[in-house]
DNA sequence: TTATTCGGAAATTAAAAACA
DNA sequence: GTTTTTAATTTCCGAATAAT
């Protein structure tokens, strides 16, 4: 490139064009255009801290050592004498009775109002045998990861993935239940028989893509919600 | 063929951080 | 204090497109 002038006229700029910087310029000659100097240039150079970067490294290195420490947790969750982690049903310790207590206190208290698709004292019933149906197992877990994204919502007492509340950690409570409902529920055919608590699951998986802005599968699993729903002639009055 | 548009590479600049 | 690093802005190259 050769040499850039000092400033170029304002044509030259909204044109791209090269500016030979005097007044009128050759550009504006031959366009016949009026010549100006009015725009008043930007400040260059970063604005308050550039310590963005490093910011951004800690904080990759920190949620690489929060998760490392989760997975070795969910190891030793999962390492039972007769389980084997490869398989499709629920891991135990994963989803624990307080932590499901805490989420749907926190959903039916916060966020019912805007998304009323479940019957509390149904889910309540029915969460109390989750271990002896992936249905439920998955609307539940679902709906935890769900609740763990939500600003507000504090990990239980029990700290059940050995966290200790350090910032993120909520994120990374909700990734690995999200993670738990996918594998159960892609350990049976839901699509056979769909349910309303697979209607729901879907939708909830929607809202966790949707909230840890993974789209396209947001807006699969809302679609997937939306087929169920015809499947079961919801759209029917 | 010539003129125009515009994506984006390269250059420029200045603030923040690192260093002596 | 000076130097280095980083990030924001500006210039304008050159490919694509439109006009003649």
């Amino acid at each position: 490139m050769s040499a850039a002038i000092k400033r170029a006229c304002d044509a030259c700029h909204r044109r791209k064009v090269k500016c030979d910087g005097i007044n009128p310029c050759r550009n504006c000659s031959t366009a016949q255009l009026s010549c100006t100097y009015n725009a008043i240039p930007q400040k260059k150079g970063p604005k308050g801290s550039r310590a963005k970067v490093i910011s951004e490294l800690r904080e990759t290195q920190r949620q690489t050592s929060l998760a490392a420490r989760v997975q070795n947790r969910v190891a030793g969750l999962t390492a039972g004498p007769s389980q084997n982690p490869t398989t499709a049903g629920p891991s135990p310790g994963m989803v624990t009775g307080e932590l499901v207590k805490e989420c749907l206190e926190f959903f039916f208290a916060h966020m019912y109002s805007t998304m009323p698709i479940l019957v509390r004292q149904k889910v309540e019933q029915q969460a109390m045998f989750m271990e002896q149906n992936r249905d439920v197992y998955c609307l539940v877990t679902a709906l935890c990861a769900f609740v763990m994204l939500q600003p507000g919502m504090t990990m239980p007492p029990s700290d059940p993935y050995n966290l200790d509340m350090m910032p993120g950690s909520n994120l990374i409570a909700s990734t690995l239940l999200l993670e738990e409902a996918m594998r159960v529920r892609n350990g049976y055919e839901y699509l056979d028989s769909p349910t309303l608590n697979s209607i729901a699951t879907s939708y909830l998986l929607f809202a966790c893509y949707y909230g840890v802005e993974s789209h396209n599968k947001a807006w699969f699993y809302l679609r997937e919600a939306s087929t169920m729903m015809h499947m079961l002639d919801m759209h029917k009055e």
